[in-house]
RNA sequence: GCUCCCUUCGUCUAGUGGCCUAGGACAUCGCCCUCUCACGGCGAAGACACGGAUUCGACUUCCGUAGGGAGCACCA
């Protein structure tokens, strides 16, 4: 199972991805990787009336931002009308479909008799029989149905699943070509996954009950069925199918928030599958290690707590520069420009740990950027009240009187003010100069803060502080 | 309604008949570190859905029940 290993992640532009598409998609992805195989990109579009450009940019944006580089495609459904339509036309000949004139509005009085009846709404196979199958020229509207076969078991192993056995009389007569005469998805995915060669479906398992019919399809076809990998759903916090409210938007909008692709991909992986006690993966340990067999069954919930932990764990990998880098665009996106990098560098790194995302990062780090310090209305009252006015005054007095500003100076100067005020605890001190210089009273070090920003930016905003 | 699938701490999971007094991680709580907040360290609490059967022995096998999910579309 080594080199001719193909699989495809194949969306819909009905929708952005999200993050059940994403996991997908990285399941297929990091399956070829491993095995040094082929990964697909497909667009199944053959529903034009819901699929939409922008869903397809956003998709093919979500990809790359994940970095789940395709080998071929993106094909789409919509060009390869023509294939399906042979393939119809090859199961028409052979007696294996036929042409159905029910109109839409007759089968839902049946299928709702049906329902009312207790039983499962299926096709009745009305035109099943007769010789009409084969005659085109007729002027009524009609689709085409597959006949499916009514006798023995349809059986397939599922690789994450095991042996799934399904009665054929379960499966009715499904249409495979619209009225219109575009194909539907039944028949679309059977021809493309033979056409582009696919050996293992791995999707989800809202395809499982849909396989069976395939494998039909594929019989009927005279092709051999390949091996199918069903992974277990995500589900909202509310246990529930995703919806818009908790992590069905767009895979991208992650991106916005802060996060890391590397740690995405980690955290999605993580969901359904594990190695060992391993929580932390590189997107090559993910290559080297992912198995199809190691995959639960059981559905799982995206919990932004864990994922958020998980980019923090990323964020601390990051080289300095790469930190700068990331970062960038997110203090732009709060105004803030980084002219010196060396000292964004600086003043990143001292933040780091305690921003999980970059977005975080750049917000507790703005104020090292920002030419006028933002107060926190309740830090300044509570810490810049006259008594802390009055014991700043002294130590921006020695500030200014240093003449190497390092930490160690820094250092003698706080703690001969801190004494010549009669200070108990250092607290009371930090604290009225964190808030001055920070505007809030959380931070790293107060020492490593006073050291970044320089003697020129402390001096100055102590000196407004004082006002 | 019918058919199929799933079920270990709140969440992600380890566990493939004795290694389980059920392990790890996130979150939570406590303590330590400490100039604030984090990070880090230590510790606590917290789960095998239920009922039968098989077995010397079941989280692990089988059968029911309950709960959840999916499919039953001229959606994918």
């Amino acid at each position: 199972m080594t080199n001719n290993v193909r699989v495809r992640f194949a969306p819909s532009p009905t929708g952005h991805l999200h993050i059940g598409g994403a996991r997908t998609a990285l399941f297929n992805y990091l399956f070829a990787r491993h095995h040094r195989g082929t990964f697909i990109l497909r667009i199944e579009d053959t529903d034009q009336e819901r699929s939409t450009k922008e869903f397809l940019e956003s998709i093919l944006k979500g990809m790359e931002w994940l970095g789940m580089e395709w080998d071929e495609g993106p094909f789409h459904q919509f060009e390869r009308l023509a294939v399906y339509r042979e393939h119809v036309e090859k199961l028409l000949k052979a007696g294996k479909a036929y042409r159905c004139y029910c109109t839409p509005e007759e089968l839902e009085v049946k299928r709702k008799a049906l329902l009312a009846a207790g039983g499962k709404p299926k096709y009745d196979g009305k035109c099943r029989t007769g010789d009409r199958g084969l005659r085109t020229t007729e002027r009524k509207p009609s689709c085409i149905r597959f006949k499916t076969p009514q006798e023995g078991l349809v059986e397939f192993n599922d690789i994450c699943r095991g042996r799934i056995v399904t009665d054929r009389k379960e499966l009715d007569d499904m249409i495979i070509l619209r009225t219109d005469g575009t194909p539907t998805y039944n028949l679309t995915v059977v021809v493309d996954d033979v056409t582009m060669k696919i050996t293992h479906v791995i999707r989800g398992d809202d395809h499982l009950n849909n396989t069976p019919r395939q494998i039909q399809l594929y019989e009927a076809l005279g092709f051999a069925v390949p091996q199918f990998a069903h992974l277990p759903m995500i589900h909202g916090s509310d246990k529930k199918k995703l919806s818009k409210r908790h992590g069905a938007v767009s895979v991208v909008e992650y991106q916005e928030q802060g996060f890391l692709p590397e740690a995405m991909l980690n955290y999605l992986a993580r969901l359904g599958w594990s190695s060992g006690d391993q929580e932390i993966f590189t997107k090559k340990e993910l290559i080297e290690k992912f198995d199809l067999n190691a995959v639960g069954k059981s559905p799982s919930i995206f919990d932004i707590g864990k994922c958020t932990w998980v980019n923090s764990q990323h964020l601390a990998k990051l080289s300095e520069r790469e930190l700068v880098e990331k970062t960038k665009p997110y203090l732009k996106g709060l105004g803030l420009k980084v002219e010196d990098a060396e000292y964004a560098a600086k003043a990143l790194h001292s933040e780091r740990e305690r921003g999980k995302t970059l977005k975080e990062l750049a917000e507790i780090s703005a104020f090292y950027f920002r030419d006028e310090v933002v107060w926190d209305e309740k830090a300044k009252a509570k810490w810049l009240d006259e008594k802390g006015k009055k014991h700043l005054k002294p130590l921006l007095e020695k500030f200014q009187a240093l003449s190497r500003w390092n930490e160690e100076e820094i250092k003698q100067s706080f703690a001969a003010a801190q004494q010549e005020l009669g200070i108990q605890k250092m607290l009371d001190l930090a604290q009225p100069l964190r808030t001055a210089l920070t505007g809030t009273t959380v931070s790293p070090g107060i020492f490593e803060v006073l050291v970044i920003l320089g003697k020129e930016r402390v001096l100055k905003r102590l000196g407004k502080a004082l006002v």
